[in-house]
RNA sequence: GGCAGGGUAGCUCAGAGGCCAGAGCAGGGGACUCAUAAGCCCUUGGUCGGCGGUUCGAAUCCGCCCCCUGCUACCA
């Protein structure tokens, strides 16, 4: 049983809404956040699984101007794409919002006056680049031009891809701007900066004894530290965006950076304000027992291990992330995953096409928690036909057309005592909540669902031991503890399964004869006892043709 | 260039000082037949990237080197 409750934040990077979601976001930040939100939820903890869609930014702009439409058009557009994805997937969020509410507007600009009156932000002017026939301040990434160092002409403000030197936009030799062509002019501006450097010591001292960190995470965050911060401007010469709660700013915005992460504690506000408990948010927030859970891909990681929790201890009272749970890429046959050569799935074309639990369980089972992983469409239908068929699947379906067959559609009654193999079965299942469930509060989400699928190995080989195909025409009563004990064991592995397989878990603890949800029976085995009639029950996954994976490998790169 | 992660069986990956280095798949063999010809048992296969070092003992710690990936902070 559960023991006393406990507060879960479960933080989602917030996706940049200038394109639709692929596959390797889904595995590195959205599928293990639900996971580990549903194995929560199980438990009886009170869970708060929030993100949005990051709807500002220059891309979102730039992309709006060339479709001739408006910016709001562009990440509304993206929004619902992200909405359908969560759906079909089974993402299951409290609230997925956009970082274009008046409240998050609120909460962002309350949260910028409180920093500059604790002042941690401070204003100072800035040599940036401006194109001239664009109208506007161009990013480093905007504007190409030659290397100093190399020669190469194909170098962008940010860094030379030829020699991989990083640069000032300024050292650029003939920059042009990659949106009008035209040369930009350096030009003086005015901008607010976060003070990150009054924070290096604060957060060493933070990051230092976080145990349960994960050594790339925690070893970044150090070596950055160890560097030493830079403070940084937070504002751009923008009309998209959040604007500046001060007076003379109409042309600036609070840039997205700052803003975004602001969104784990605005759209923790407007849940609360749409349940009618505007004050809830607090005990995720300020009870200093609940934990916050902030799931990224590592690309992500200073965000949420540096600059965010400067800007929560700058403004006060507020938690701390309690683990960063980053995860590293997952390519695709062998690449990195690439929106301009079209090379990654697409999850709005996967959903259109396939079922959610095989994926579910293929990037469970890849997920890129210490070093990067490779997907591969054979082996999503290798493991959907060798493992979640044949393994579980399989299970389901041989226990329980068995039993009917010779039950007469009912759980069979075992003897009064139980066969030390079948004590053992059933040990192996309900020593197994503690194991899966540890994994997944340590968020080892891959070894969780081995343990898991251990248990369905154990089950069909002590299936095998005790024949009950076999004892059915000579040992009645052997026969009916057999099956009595596998469809409990059924039960038990439906439930260790939801959390990765919320789809079709649901299904076979319902073939058990199970009523009501699964989700409020908790993290346990749901006994069934001998007795229950049970209905009748179809394959949950199908077995997939190779043909599928010449059919989305020649997606690829297209 | 700097920082971080990784290089372990044919393939995809676990393991982070000490039982003969593991799993799945692929390969070989077997008993069974309830089940989506699935499941179960046995088995072939590895100088754990290279070279040195520490240790009674090293994939596991240290140093140097080679290769892959990511980040390098006004893209978020």
């Amino acid at each position: 049983m559960p023991d006393t409750p406990r507060l879960i934040l479960v933080a989602v990077a917030w996706p940049y809404a200038n394109s639709p979601l692929h596959m390797g976001q889904v595995a590195g930040a959205y599928l293990p956040a639900d996971i580990f939100a549903r194995y929560h939820r199980m438990r009886g903890d009170r869970v708060l699984m929030v993100s949005g869609s990051d709807s500002h930014g220059t891309p979102v702009t730039v992309r709006a101007e060339a479709e001739g439409t408006t910016p709001e058009a562009v990440f509304q557009r993206f929004h619902r794409t992200f909405l359908e994805t969560f759906e079909g997937m089974g993402i299951s969020f409290d609230l997925f919002t956009t970082t274009d509410t008046p409240n998050h507007h609120a909460v962002t600009q309350d949260m910028f006056l409180r920093l500059r009156e604790q002042g941690f932000i401070y204003e100072a002017e800035q040599t940036l680049l401006f194109d001239p026939k664009a109208g506007r301040f161009l990013p480093d990434r905007y504007v190409e031009g030659t290397c100093p160092f190399c020669g190469d002409p194909g170098a962008r403000g940010d860094q030379c891809d030829n020699c991989g030197r990083t640069m000032d936009a300024l050292e650029l030799k003939d920059p042009r701007s990659r949106l009008s062509d035209a040369t930009p002019e350096p030009r003086q501006s005015t901008h607010f900066f976060l003070k990150l450097s009054a924070f290096n010591e604060r957060l060493r001292e933070w990051v230092e004894p976080q145990a349960h960190w994960r050594p790339a995470v925690k070893n970044f965050t150090l070596g950055m530290l160890r560097e030493g911060l830079h403070d940084r401007a937070i504002t751009r010469d923008l009309t998209w965006g959040i604007p500046i709660p001060l007076p003379g700013y109409d042309d600036k915005r609070i840039y997205v950076w700052f803003e975004a992460v602001i969104g784990y504690l605005s759209a923790a506000k407007e849940w609360s304000s749409i349940q009618g408990t505007p004050e809830a948010w607090r005990d995720w927030w300020e009870n200093p027992e609940a934990r916050g859970y902030y799931f990224q891909g590592k690309d992500n990681v200073p965000f949420h291990t540096l600059i965010w929790p400067a800007m929560l201890m700058g403004y006060g009272g507020l938690n701390l992330p309690y683990d960063v749970p980053a995860n590293q890429y997952v390519t695709m046959s062998g690449s990195k995953a690439s929106s301009s050569r079209n090379w990654a799935v697409w999850m709005p074309d996967y959903v259109s096409r396939h079922d959610p639990d095989p994926l579910r369980y293929v990037l469970t089972a890849i997920m890129p928690e210490t070093s990067d992983s490779d997907f591969t469409w054979a082996e999503y239908v290798r493991r959907n036909n060798d493992e979640l068929v044949a393994r579980w699947g399989n299970l389901v379906n041989r226990v329980l057309t068995m039993t009917r067959r010779n039950f007469e559609d009912r759980v069979p009654e075992p003897p009064a005592t139980l066969a030390p193999e079948s004590q053992a079965m059933l040990a192996a299942v309900d020593a197994a909540f503690a194991d899966v469930g540890g994994h997944i509060e340590a968020v080892q989400l891959r070894s969780a669902l081995g343990a898991a699928m251990g248990v369905a190995q154990l089950a069909n080989r002590y299936l095998d031991e005790r024949a009950p195909w076999v004892a059915v025409r000579s040992d009645r009563e052997h026969a009916a503890e057999t099956l009595y004990v596998a469809i409990n064991v059924v039960s038990g592995l439906a439930t260790l399964l939801q959390p990765f397989l919320p789809f079709t878990s649901r299904e076979a603890w319902a073939f058990c004869g199970n009523a009501g949800d699964i989700q409020a029976a908790g993290w346990a085995r749901s006994t069934v006892a001998a007795g229950t009639p049970l209905p009748e029950p179809h394959p949950l996954y199908k077995k997939l043709d190779d043909a599928l994976v010449d059919d989305e490998e020649s997606r690829l790169g297209r």
